[in-house]
DNA sequence: ATTCTGACA
DNA sequence: TGTCAGAA
């Protein structure tokens, strides 16, 4: 297909094709004698890609870094734009729902007193404003090259993985699926934790922001879902799972990507649906700990987080950091 | 009639 | 990215 034709069946100018082929995003072949540019189903599919991440406001060059993956995943590779653009039209739907929220919030003010203080309004505004900074993409594929040796880096780094197994453990059995109980496991990386769950007779979903980690994990456990995304923008419709879990996962949120994560992950379950994490954190109620550039935050703002929630709580310490919580609705 | 490259808005 | 020019 020519360029006029992909052109005008895409909705794009011809010169956004050429500018995305000089940015380097897609790489159609030429014909040797005119130098025409010929585009095949996957150059299509490419650019179909393109244009929808960059209506979502990916920049130039996350596309490339995104698509550059793709392109190392050969046959798969379809299946991962198409996964790539669910889960950007996910992050805006989610985002959406929030600013209705917080517009709702602001005509029940505006019902109660006579007006919004300034104030409020500016606070508001700059929630809305943080809100897609923090669901911005940076960095969001850098976990990629770390998942072929993720298992073996579990079995060695004693420090920060020591009594994984038994963390692991734990949440099976505080959380005791009944078999045919839908689970979803958030940064679920090469599905260990899942992997114990389906063996509990539990059918099991994963998320996670690396698709190499999926691969992976879709090769450990084929009858298992997965999918890419993330704490802030979980791709699924509300209402779907009996429980939610999470390892080693959350310490990679700032305190107030937590405290969105929750209501996510709230959203997603159903209405008795319950929670159980394990994750480094601080003991202490001071502020989060730095290290290794990892931030831990304190254990006892989960709690609090969970419990204001409409959580009651029940936790174990298995280390210095690890902590395992689970968290069931009141009532 | 179409497409290409390059320059400039 | 849009637009325009000059060439193939």
């Amino acid at each position: 297909m020519k360029i006029k034709e992909v052109a005008d069946r895409l909705k794009i100018t011809q010169r956004a094709i050429r500018f995305y082929e000089d940015k380097g995003l897609i790489a159609p072949s030429k014909q040797d004698d005119n130098q025409y540019r010929m585009f095949d189903d996957e150059d299509i599919w490419r650019l179909q890609t393109i244009i929808a991440l960059r209506e979502s406001g990916m920049s130039i060059s996350d596309i490339r870094t995104a698509l550059s993956d793709a392109d190392a995943h050969g046959n798969g590779q379809l299946r991962y734009f198409l996964e790539l653009q669910r889960s950007v039209m996910f992050s805006k739907w989610v985002e959406m729902k929030q600013i209705i929220e917080t517009t709702d919030e602001m005509i029940d003010s505006l019902k109660r007193n006579q007006g919004l203080a300034l104030d409020n309004i500016f606070a508001l505004a700059e929630g809305s404003r943080r809100l897609r900074e923090q669901r911005a993409w940076e960095d969001r594929w850098g976990f990629d090259r770390l998942a072929g040796i993720h298992d073996r880096l579990v079995q060695e780094d004693e420090r920060k993985y020591g009594n994984y197994d038994e963390a692991l453990s734990l949440i099976v059995k505080w959380v005791s699926p009944i078999p045919g109980e839908r689970g979803l496991d958030i940064g679920t990386g090469t599905g260990n934790l899942a992997g114990r769950l389906i063996k509990e007779g539990a059918d099991m979903a994963g998320v996670d922001q690396s698709n190499e980690m999926l691969k992976e994990c879709q090769r450990k456990f084929p009858e298992m879902e997965t999918k890419l995304g993330n704490f802030l923008a979980l791709p699924y419709l509300d209402g779907k799972f009996d429980f939610v879990v999470s390892s080693f996962a959350l310490h990679h949120l700032t305190h107030d990507q937590m405290r969105m994560a929750i209501p996510e992950m709230r959203r997603v379950l159903k209405p008795r649906g319950r929670i159980c994490i394990a994750d480094l954190m601080t003991d202490g109620e001071g502020s989060a700990a730095r290290e290794e550039g990892e931030n831990y935050i304190p254990f006892s703002n989960l709690i609090d987080l969970l419990e204001s929630s409409g959580y009651v709580t029940k936790f174990q310490k298995m280390n210095e950091r690890l902590h395992v919580v689970l968290a069931v609705p009141i009532r």
